[in-house]
DNA sequence: CCCGTCTTGTGAAAATCTTCACCAAGTGAC
DNA sequence: GTCACTTGGTGAAGATTTTCACAAGACGGG
């Protein structure tokens, strides 16, 4: 259970969404090589990703769709409810905390907070932005995990130290600034630059190389 | 030029990010240390990154700021302008083509998209959003180059079809879905439920599992 | 010019991640 | 029960990425 890469994680993650999705077509059972179909993976992969974990499967015939969902439900962290503070009521901030997969997969938006006087105090469905100033206060009162942060680049760091300081324990940046935060505290950040950046590097050099797409599985004979 | 890893280009994004930043604090020269410091990577990473392109520096100098940045910029293709077309104006299409670095960068985005009557025909800023029915149409006119899919995971496989139908050669994808898409384009995938579930799976397993922060630069002696 | 100090560029080593290959376990037909 | 076939778990091999360590270049002081 020590060694889990970022990667594997991910993966679950997209293991997790695929078995929801096998479920509700009514699907019973599915074979790590189905699994890893849809998700341009190897059958390898799902294997070890999983074997990491325990062992779900049954040989010869695969995994119990809604048994390995549960499990990895568990794994993911996703049983149970967990409360997000958005900070930054702009664009961004908006899109996420009106953003429906949030609640869905457990995530409560228990505040959202702003600087901007003009936001402060405005109602969007059942949240109201509050005064940042007041994170310190509310952030903890309300229990919140984890804290989202929408704001302008230069005011990131800032948001996050005070994240921190009020008890947040996970962070997830979209502002296009690397954030530093204490070790215990663990950070996401999602880059809109650098994937925007790397996709303009991927078309100008697009004839030199060209890896980076999955092989098809190629079973031979 | 063959064997750049997509991890390389991420960090030559946040390199020439924080050559911006030096230069307008008036910095001339940077060596690979502080370089490294600033994203929060080792120096010898930072160097073998660079060294993947040419030799940028001078030894016992460091690189010289503004030299480095333009060679970045040149290899991440933002020397130029790309065409961009977003799909999907609901709240995270809205946010991207309202996003400032967008255009800062030189991402123009020169049509959105949308299948909601009630949308087609809306006016934000500069841009109109059209029916996305007329995409075959306008994107190749418009000369789009990347797509931008931001809307439902039901529809988004079919649209990047569509954005690979109309000629784009890449295609930033923010629905919860793997699309699948010929080798030759690029694909990235912003996945904010995959983010925070990994983000969740960190804060379960925090006591197991604590690398994934940057060690201190520890340099013996 | 020479010496001490700095810093890059880069092979080699180490660490990490992915794939292979095969055994064991399960199924269904007969 | 036996046989042919399927599939998971997993150690080992292979591939990739990161870090180490050091030679070689660059500068400044005297």
């Amino acid at each position: 259970m020590s060694g889990i890469s970022e990667s594997t994680v991910r993966r679950l993650s997209h293991y997790y969404r695929t078995l929801e999705e096998v479920e509700a077509e009514g699907g019973r059972t599915i074979s790590s090589r189905r699994l890893a179909e849809r998700g341009g993976i190897t059958p390898a992969q799902v294997r070890k990703d999983l074997s990491a974990f325990g062992s779900f499967g049954r040989r010869g015939l695969g995994y119990n769709v809604g048994y390995l969902r549960r499990e990895l439900r568990a794994i993911l962290g996703l049983d149970r409810r967990w409360n997000v503070a958005v900070v930054g009521a702009g664009r961004v901030g908006t899109a996420l905390y009106s953003y429906q997969g949030f609640a869905q997969r457990g995530f409560d938006v228990v505040a959202v907070f702003d600087a901007d006087p003009r936001r402060i105090g405005q109602r969007h469905g059942t949240t109201t932005i509050e005064d940042v100033a007041r994170l310190a206060e509310l952030a903890p009162q309300r229990r919140v995990e984890i804290g989202v942060v929408a704001t302008p680049p230069g005011a990131a760091q800032e948001v996050a130290d005070a994240l921190v300081a009020a008890g947040v324990r996970g962070i997830l940046n979209f502002a296009p600034r690397k954030l530093t935060v204490p070790a215990q505290v663990a950070l996401r950040t999602v880059d809109m630059a650098v994937e925007l950046e790397s996709l303009a590097f991927a078309l100008v050099h697009e004839r030199r190389a060209r890896r980076q797409r999955r092989r098809p599985p190629r079973r031979a004979g």
